[in-house]
DNA sequence: AGGTCTGCCGTGAACGTTCACGTCGTCAAA
DNA sequence: TTTGACGACGTGAACGTTCACGGCAGACCT
């Protein structure tokens, strides 16, 4: 009849187009949908049966004007190529799905897109948001408005919550390792992004001064394979090195391999350790040693937070919204 | 003023609140947060102050209800933690993302849940379907009512589209290489997941039978975990293998540990041929030769079949909306 | 002065549901 | 017969936007 019998999203009937074709209002097509009482068995089906036939299903925009919206969050993350943002993501949509959420996913890696872009996208469209945001979560709460936001892994904390990582701690634990191995020659494969993620690399820098031994930084981006080509020229620039940290496991994967062509053995010649403890790390050979990350703990976190500062009891950029994880070292093979 | 100031979405203010503040009327909000023409530039500028400082966002979904609905994608996958579906839904967001599509994410994998919880979830809140469903796409598409479902490596079909894999192609030439390379000892590592996911391995088990090999089908979770111990399992009962063809790469780099924990060297002893070509397969030592699917075809391939589907320039269920990828062989180091 | 144009702004209507009522029977008890 | 209760169903209103108008000044032209 009119031009949206076009419509692309199927959304033709209406519930008054099911109530005509049963002879019955708005309001019993309701009750028939939605399982209420008040209304005869007979009907029901017939009206059922006239809805599935016009293809019927009811807009979730009307739906939720009237009825007080199902909640639903943003997640923002840069790349689910590395699998520490899926595992993590993985662990948010459970704890969101228990809560009855849903969990709207923006990855922002493509293109030469930042978090920001993302969240552009997100912000009509959700509650709430979840995300690495790099150095963006003030800009990123802005746009959103009062709805909360919690970010991971942005000390500065523009964020209503945030949940940041010791990684001077972290740094710790490995530097300790090392050394009580007898490891001296150390080289801190660094992630090139910048943002707040150099504070892993400055956390380590810090932590080895204080302890007398000196590190050789390098830089690649977060990729297994670029971190393998970086590791590679490592070696072939002639620096002693007998012990490798590295930014991420993706990371110390790559140089696992690149230490591998280059004819040194792990751990003999090099210690490798990685940082996050993705299961990944379990499959390569020599096993991973690294600063593990409980994942459905992070992911677990992030939504009791986000929960927290939708039903108000926790105030936004509050002490109590601001919460640091520690890694833990897990000794396999590698070092 | 009301007991909805409660309101756990900060949603508390609308754009008449603003245009009350303001003094101005709802069109001029309008007019002043969506960048049109029709206003001075002081009242724009007034007015979204105004609406910073209330933290007034607009509602999606009155948005949603007079305009033409933006289009959300549902994906249904069944464990982010198995590297594949991360690589595949990473190709989806990208390509829906270039639509200005949004992808709602459910991952159904954590509970006893099957897919069709997940798509319980998932329908009334999207305008489409993607998803690894199993043998539920039919049910699945009944629950869409008239919105497309595109199902994933499930031939029998039930969706509106159709996505499948030629695994009789992917095992001929699994076994070709194999053969060629003098094996003739196989073992096939199966999921255990049964499904439409059996395909693989009865596919196999046509091939090798056509080609005169007897192939040793054994069973597991398809995790890198239980492949591990699947396979020490048959190492143990004293079973000849010289090589083995697993279900995917998670599963064939579990294989690869167990078979290097019980002294076999690979692919020396026995070879090992993974399936689906994730990049984990180049991370392991030896490096895993594989069936691979090229992934990020996979999802756009999955995205432009539904918006042909939404946009009407393929008919639900016809020929055209069933396609049928094919793997390549990519010989790494273990076979 | 009369006319038209243009910039700024306001008002009804519509989007598709659900909620809170209201109505109309029918049947049983008083 | 009246009363009350109950089951089945319908009707206005509301949710918060945007769209399509309409109005009202002032500037500018003839």
């Amino acid at each position: 009849m009119s031009t949206r019998s076009q419509d692309p999203v199927g959304r033709r009937a209406t519930i008054m187009d099911v109530a005509a074709a049963a002879g019955v209002s708005r309001q019993t097509v309701t009750r028939a949908m939605n399982g209420m009482t008040g209304i005869s068995e007979v009907t029901r089906e017939r009206v059922q049966r006239l809805a599935a036939e016009l293809g019927y299903t009811p807009s979730r925009f009307a739906k939720g004007l009237v009825q007080g919206a199902r909640i639903s969050v943003g997640l923002a993350i840069p790349d689910l190529t590395n699998p520490y943002f899926p595992a993590f993501a993985s662990s948010v949509v459970e704890a969101a799905t228990q809560r009855s959420w849903n969990v709207v996913v923006d990855d922002y890696g493509h293109g030469t897109a930042s978090g920001l872009d993302a969240v552009a996208r997100l912000a009509p469209q959700v509650d709430a948001l979840i995300g690495y945001l790099g150095e963006h979560s003030g800009e990123a709460q802005a746009m959103m408005g009062r709805r909360p936001v919690v970010a991971l892994d942005c000390p500065e904390g523009g964020a209503a919550g945030n949940i940041s990582f010791d990684y001077p701690y972290a740094a710790r634990l490995a530097m300790d390792h090392l050394v009580s191995d007898g490891r001296s020659d150390i080289a801190y494969l660094d992630s090139d992004q910048g943002g707040p993620a150099a504070s892993r690399g400055s956390a380590t820098a810090a932590v080895a001064a204080e302890a007398g031994i000196a590190v050789t930084r390098c830089h690649a981006a977060p990729s297994a394979k670029a971190a393998r080509e970086a590791v590679d020229d490592l070696l072939r620039s002639g620096v002693r090195i007998d012990a490798i940290l590295a930014f991420n496991d993706l990371m110390a994967a790559g140089a696992l391999k690149a230490l591998q062509d280059g004819g040194k053995s792990v751990p003999g010649d090099c210690a490798v350790i990685g940082m996050d403890g993705i299961p990944l790390g379990e499959l390569t050979t020599p096993e991973l040693t690294t600063l593990s990350l409980d994942l459905r703990t992070v992911g677990r976190t992030a939504v009791d937070l986000l929960d927290a500062l939708l039903s108000g009891s926790v105030e936004a950029r509050s002490p109590a919204a601001s919460l640091i994880l520690r890694h833990e070292l897990i000794v396999r093979r590698s070092a």
